[in-house]
RNA sequence: GUGGGCGUAGCUCAGCUGGUAGAGCACUCGGUUGUGGUCCGAGAUGUCGCGGGUUCGAGCCCCGUCGCUCACCCCA
């Protein structure tokens, strides 16, 4: 094979890009049906953004992204995440300036360099939505239900829903001391140590079973709340209670992005290999203005395509989601063939799925290829049914045909379909 | 970046202690005139990941290399 997809970069072909379709649609239904509106965003952006926006410090930026000069010399990456780029987009055309809070989602693809691994992938698919201009906890805990509307909505079960408080600027500074403290009293290697020092918080997020038994006493951020964080805290969970939405409080949570502030959450499937986070986000109160925005504060998530479909694998509720056609036409001769072309156009153009058989088929091939399709009903369009103006509607599943006019196919798939 | 596993037909894989390639599924066509799903038959497809070595002979052994994959790390 002379060409191949570059390393670890996720890609859907049928019959799985149904799949993918579905658990796409699935997930942005609720966020539509909340009023969010949609934010197309470049794939690429001014690298600078990222690294003062996800922060310096993170993984992220310091190994994981594809930055590259372009023809005009700019440092130019493409996009690890989504946030940023849409917060950069609403602060560039004004978007806070009008009623708020903003409520915007965006779509597609997302790049990290690192090794690739399943559900992990250097091309992945992201679906994101961001609330800026407003603290109410009651947008938290919106959001928050927004992802889990979505997981629900494609008939995933076996997840749970993590939710920690990363509390105000000041809560933090005030953990951070007795954490590097408490951490300097351990007997941790040296890449350890590092990591400690770039994010003490990341030691929470510890695998490995000494490390993270060594963790289990350390201060937590959660007990250096301040009142407001706290407050605002316990107001996110009882909203969530108030819907039904279960979840539990960790306060081990760690994220890898440097911008989160008060409320953060995270969606873990069970049935999922070590990347088993399908979604995940926070608030972040300092990020617009470190972009160049107001000071107002936001939240939002982004949710992992890839891996909801894995995890829909994973259960066993993915059926097939291919649309199939309502008719399937197979013309027999030349001059049935321009019948067959103008009549799918018609019934196109009506709205309805029409495919016509291609290649000159033998009769019997041909209604194999109508079988394999899933089509409802097939007819056949030869000599004898373009003299009489009379065709046979099959319908496939119980193999009984009707006898309908040339000229009173389109209307009779109409009736047909609105009988449904 | 660090480890483990694996590379044979489109897919899933078999291939005995080395004797120069197979199955199932899928696909195409056919089983007498223009009707699918079952059944039967026929056909196409591989530089056995790539390069080197050992050998009379390598899919099988050795070395290298590339790729895939899982895990660490990190996260969607």
């Amino acid at each position: 094979m002379k060409y191949q997809s570059p390393k670890g970069v996720s890609e859907y072909f049928p019959p799985r890009s149904s799949g993918f379709e579905f658990v796409r649609d699935k997930l942005l239904a609720p966020i539509k049906n909340a009023g969010y509106q949609l934010l197309e965003l470049p794939v690429f952006e001014d690298t600078e953004l990222f690294t003062r926006g996800v922060g310096e410090s993170t993984d992220v930026v310091s190994k994981e992204m594809y930055t590259f000069e372009d023809r005009g010399g700019r440092s130019i990456t493409l996009r690890p995440e989504g946030t940023v780029g849409a917060l950069r987009s609403i602060i560039e055309h004004g978007l806070d300036r009008s009623a708020l809070p903003v409520k915007v989602f965006y779509c597609g693809p997302f790049f990290r360099a690192e090794r690739p691994q399943a559900g992990r992938y250097r091309q992945f698919y992201s679906l994101g939505i961001e609330a800026v201009g407003s603290d109410d906890p009651a947008l938290d805990a919106e959001v928050i239900a927004l992802a889990y509307e979505g997981f629900y909505g494609i008939g995933l079960r076996k997840f749970r829903l993590d939710i920690t408080s990363l509390g105000d600027a000041d809560s933090r500074k005030a953990h951070r001391v007795d954490l590097l403290a408490y951490i300097e009293k351990l007997n941790l290697d040296d890449p350890t140590r590092a990591r400690a020092g770039i994010n003490p918080l990341r030691l929470f997020d510890d695998k490995r079973p000494e490390v993270s038994s060594l963790m289990a006493k350390a201060p937590r951020l959660l007990d250096y709340l301040s009142e407001d964080s706290s407050e605002h805290f316990k107001k996110v969970q009882g909203y969530l209670s108030a819907m039904g939405i279960p979840f539990s409080i960790n306060p081990l949570m760690v994220r890898g992005l440097d911008y989160y502030t008060g409320t953060t959450f995270e969606f873990v499937h069970e049935d999922l290999g070590a990347q088993s986070g399908i979604g995940g986000g926070g608030r972040y109160d300092g990020l617009m203005e470190n972009i160049g925005g107001q000071n107002i504060s936001g939240i939002g998530f982004g949710l992992g395509i890839d891996r909801a479909l894995l995890a829909a694998e994973a259960e066993g509720i993915l059926e097939s989601h291919h649309v199939s056609p309502l008719l399937y036409l197979i013309p027999l001769g030349e001059k049935a063939k321009n019948v067959a072309l103008k009549l799918s156009h018609q019934i196109r153009n009506a709205g309805l799925a029409v495919e016509v058989s291609m290649g000159d088929k033998a009769l019997k091939n041909a209604m194999k290829s109508a079988d394999k399709s899933g089509a409802i009903y097939t007819c056949v369009l030869g000599d004898s049914e373009l003299e009489s103006g009379n065709v046979e509607l099959k319908e496939m599943i119980s193999g009984n045909a009707t006898s309908v006019t040339l000229s009173a196919l389109l209307t009779t798939l109409q009736l047909k379909t609105v009988k449904k």
